[in-house]
DNA sequence: GATGGGGCTTCCAATCATGGGAAGGTCAAG
DNA sequence: CTTGACCTTCCCATGATTGGAAGCCCCATC
């Protein structure tokens, strides 16, 4: 199987692939003499692994350390779970911090008019200030995730 | 004042002003003789504003669209409105992004012993598939933002 | 007046995960 | 043997932000 038939069966893209393998996420694969990748049905299932750990949104980092406890035998049930809660207190951290922002402003969205005059108290609010939340410049540590499979794009942002 | 206490008054890094000043979301501050940019208690006031506008997670793009309109006399509140609508819908949307990951997380951790041995349904759901939930690969429109004033880290991500 | 330190300047690099595209080699079908 | 689809590597861009280097400027102290 080459790169584009393994990326088809996993859904993850060939350029993923390659950089999952440059970066040590997923172990080099075999070579044809022309120096085509070759996959097999192992391969492709390490591909599926990290896609769907993806999927969840970890970060490449945490995938490695999932990958790591998927191929210990001897691994503590535990430890995975670990990686799991960090996570899980992360998404439940930038998520709050996303409801948060959007909550502010249903409110100052809420009593704007919305008309052909100037006025207008979101306009007004970042102008102004003092009713302004304080936002908590919290370390976030986490990062967030486009979307899976192929339709994707590069999204980005920072968290704040 | 320079660029560093307009930066002190406005919660804005010297580094972000430059940068805002030099993709044009900002106008170029005045210079003195030697070259150092001078800002006036107006200019920090754009700079608060941007620096809000920022903490409610918009993006450049956005607060262009809303300095714009904030500095347009005749503008009409529905316009403002709407920018904020469409956030607000991209926060909504990433949000519920983040807690449906979560949520599969935390349904999986919860099954998960958490204890030496090495079973661990987090895991086999990640190496089986099947039961996974199918992403969304949706067209992710917004991003993230990471923390605003100074202490912030470069944080970043795929939205997936 | 010289020296030192802190602030300012610009420019380049890195972050994170991903896609885009160029230039060139390979393979299988016609 | 040609064609087109696929592969290879390499570099670039994204978004917002920080870090750092090299060098200039300004003020205060010796």
């Amino acid at each position: 199987m080459n790169i584009g038939q393994a990326a088809a069966a996993s859904g993850v893209s060939a350029k993923m692939i390659r950089y999952y393998e440059s970066i040590g996420l997923i172990p080099a694969a075999d070579r044809t003499d022309a120096g085509y990748r070759t996959y097999a049905s192992k391969d492709v299932h390490t591909l599926r692994f990290v896609r769907r750990a993806r999927d969840l949104g970890f970060s490449v980092e945490e995938m490695a350390e999932l990958v790591a406890l998927w191929n210990d035998r001897d691994r503590a049930s535990a430890d995975v779970k670990a990686v799991a809660l960090r996570h899980i207190a992360d998404l439940d951290h930038k998520a709050r911090e996303l409801q948060a922002m959007s909550e502010t402003l249903k409110h100052l969205a809420e009593s704007c008019h919305g008309d052909d005059r100037p006025d207008c108290p979101i306009i007004d609010s970042l102008a102004s200030a003092e009713t302004f939340p304080a936002p908590k410049r919290a370390k976030t540590v986490a990062f967030f995730r486009r979307h899976p499979g192929s339709p994707i794009h590069p999204a980005q942002g920072r968290v704040r």
